[in-house]
DNA sequence: GCCAACGTTGGC
DNA sequence: GCCAACGTTGGC
């Protein structure tokens, strides 16, 4: 069974326009350093779907979908003392970090604004919804993943037949 | 094991 | 820039 998740990032950090430009449009996932969210990276498997959504931005959005297409593996950064994710906790024998690489499926037209986002029936429960929710990397509930890809489809029909 | 202090995240 | 919410650290 397919898993799906949302993967935040700052823009100014990374932004989706930086993975349609990295070479195959894909990535590696760095800089997970809190626990919860690498146990979802642990959990990910290569075909997995996930939002990407841009935080700490005007507007926060969702602003696309990517996919895993590897799996966990420990975090070279946390061992690279130059890194700024150096971890000296973490040790090649004994990895505490780790990352998955994600490929770009699509960016959307238009970004999925957070506050559209709350207007969305059936999302009451997304973890990104919650108050106070700072995961980085997020499961999206299969339903909710429904919920978000069908009004992307009815927004598609709106710009495909306008009136 | 408790919890205060601190640093970070991220919406607004 | 503000500040609430959260995770981590470290003294005790």
């Amino acid at each position: 069974m397919k898993q799906y998740w949302l993967f935040k990032s700052e823009p100014t950090t990374f932004s989706i326009d930086d993975l349609v430009k990295s070479p195959r449009q894909t990535t590696c996932w760095e800089g997970v350093r809190n626990y919860q969210a690498r146990n979802f990276l642990k959990s990910m498997k290569v075909g997995d779907l996930g939002f990407f959504y841009h935080s700490n931005t005007d507007p926060p959005a969702i602003v696309g979908i990517v996919q895993v297409v590897k799996a966990a593996y420990p975090d070279c950064f946390a061992f690279d003392s130059k890194s700024r994710y150096f971890d000296p906790r973490s040790v090649p024998d004994v990895p505490r970090w780790f990352l998955v690489d994600i490929r770009l499926v699509k960016k959307f037209p238009r970004a999925l604004s957070l506050e559209q986002l709350r207007g969305i029936n059936g999302l009451e429960k997304m973890e990104l919804l919650r108050k106070g929710s700072r995961l980085s990397v997020q499961p999206v509930r299969p339903e909710e993943w429904q919920r978000v890809e069908g009004l992307l489809q009815d927004r598609k029909m709106t710009q495909s037949n306008p009136r």
